[in-house]
DNA sequence: TCTGGGGTCCTTAGCCCC
DNA sequence: TCTGGGGGCTAAGGACCC
């Protein structure tokens, strides 16, 4: 479901059809004062009440944009700031994620209905096995295909592109093909007519480095890359991404479609408005470290996991990234305990420049019935308690690691 | 005034142990 | 005793995706 975010927007404000919109950024206020002014109609504000990219400030990308913004040029993953130069006039609006995940709720509640074997990829995007579904054969799965597309509009106002295909590579492959609103078919005997004329950078799993490499040894569509002998490209790509970038412009993925999956990591991150320096804006870092493993322990409470392995993220602003991580002996959905691991970890990490973006992640995720079940759940607070009634001090930090942020400790 | 946030998976390297 | 695999685990980085 391509465009799903901007979709949803243009069901709420239906007068900016037809028009350049942006969603990202992350100013809420103007939003609010809208809908605060105008109650639920909505429908009635008129185009020039809203924000324009123009009079943006700040550091964010767009998430998506309409396509009468994208023929401006400006597309998601683009800064905003470049984008305002491109189309200062479109319409800016901030990204309503509980909207969002409301949508998609429906809609994967409708395509589940229909074919309970779904794979959930993200907000807007699932696979669905028709194997096994009656009449999910018929003309190639297009019958099916199109049911769902007309239930999901009909329950959400909302648009999407299917594709079916013998596997999930050529079905995302397909789903491209005829956006925002078809349904394409792809069949193994389509491969030379309809995958190999594609650019490389078609296959999910080939991003810009790839690509580049691919490029650099003369390899530009899938049809080149089919044509590679699987030794040569094991040579150059290494024997798991050579074999898989093989397969792939083959057309051959075994991969089923996983119905059931747990998590493995919870993490929050933030880049700041401005680089903040690990000395002189001590407070405010140290605040903000504090906010984000909270934030952290009770994503983990609400959804009840526990994790044991604790992990922090530094961007620097030439964008380098440094991780440290510390794995705990036991697991923990405890803010203190995060607080205080996290912060063991950012002692063994370069704080000699300004920082762009702290983040806090926890890893090694449990559900808490089973990890208590099993006795793997640390029991923070009395450890706390205990080491504040002996008295036992934490570990002077080296002075060439220093500046912390452990005044919060 | 470039470049978000929340994830997954893979690779490499060091270490321990058998 | 020395050497040579491994496998498992942890830590760090990186590519990629939505």
């Amino acid at each position: 479901m391509d465009a799903f975010y901007a979709s949803a927007e243009l069901l709420r404000y239906p007068q900016l059809k037809g028009l350049p919109v942006i969603i990202g950024g992350g100013r809420r206020a103007e939003d609010e004062a809208l809908k605060a002014r105008y109650g639920d109609r909505l429908h009635e504000i008129p185009t020039e009440a809203f924000p324009q990219l123009k009079d943006y400030v700040g550091r964010g990308v767009i998430t998506t944009a309409t396509y009468p913004a994208r023929a401006f040029g400006v597309g998601s993953a683009m800064g905003m700031m470049k984008a305002a130069k491109l189309c200062p006039q479109a319409i800016l609006l901030p990204v309503d994620f509980a909207r969002y995940r409301h949508f998609s709720r429906q809609f994967k509640a409708i395509v589940t209905a229909m074919a309970p074997q779904m794979e959930d990829r993200g907000v807007d995007e699932v696979y669905i096995d028709f194997t096994h579904v009656e009449g999910g054969q018929d003309d190639h799965g297009r019958s099916l295909a199109l049911q769902m597309q007309a239930a999901i509009h009909a329950a959400t106002g909302l648009t999407c592109s299917v594709g079916v295909a013998p596997n999930k590579q050529l079905a995302k492959m397909a789903s491209e093909f005829n956006k925002p609103n078809g349904v394409s078919i792809v069949l193994e005997s389509d491969l030379q007519t309809m995958i190999w004329p594609l650019a490389c950078r078609k296959i999910n799993g080939v991003g810009p480095k790839a690509d580049a490499k691919l490029q650099a040894l003369g390899i530009q569509t899938l049809g080149d890359l089919a044509a590679k002998e699987l030794p040569w490209l094991v040579e150059n790509f290494g024997r798991s991404y050579g074999a898989w970038l093989h397969a792939s412009s083959w057309g051959r993925d075994s991969r089923p479609v996983v119905t059931e999956s747990e998590p493995v990591s919870m993490s929050r991150e933030t880049t700041f408005d401005r680089d903040l320096h690990a000395v002189r804006d001590k407070a405010e870092l140290g605040a903000i470290f504090t906010e984000l493993c909270q934030m952290v322990a009770a994503d983990l409470q609400r959804k009840g996991y526990v994790g044991r392995t604790i992990g922090i993220k530094l961007r620097y602003p030439d964008f380098r990234i440094a991780t440290r991580d510390h794995s705990l002996p036991l697991y923990t959905q405890d803010a203190a305990a995060i607080r205080h691991a996290a912060g063991q970890c950012l002692k063994r990490a370069p704080l000699d420049q300004r920082l762009r973006l702290l983040g806090v992640r926890v890893g090694g995720l449990l559900p808490l019935e089973q990890a208590l079940a099993q006795g793997l759940v640390g029991d923070w607070q009395a450890m706390r308690q205990a080491q504040s009634r002996l008295g036992v001090a934490e570990p002077k930090a080296d002075p060439y690691t220093l500046p912390l942020f452990d005044d919060l400790d």
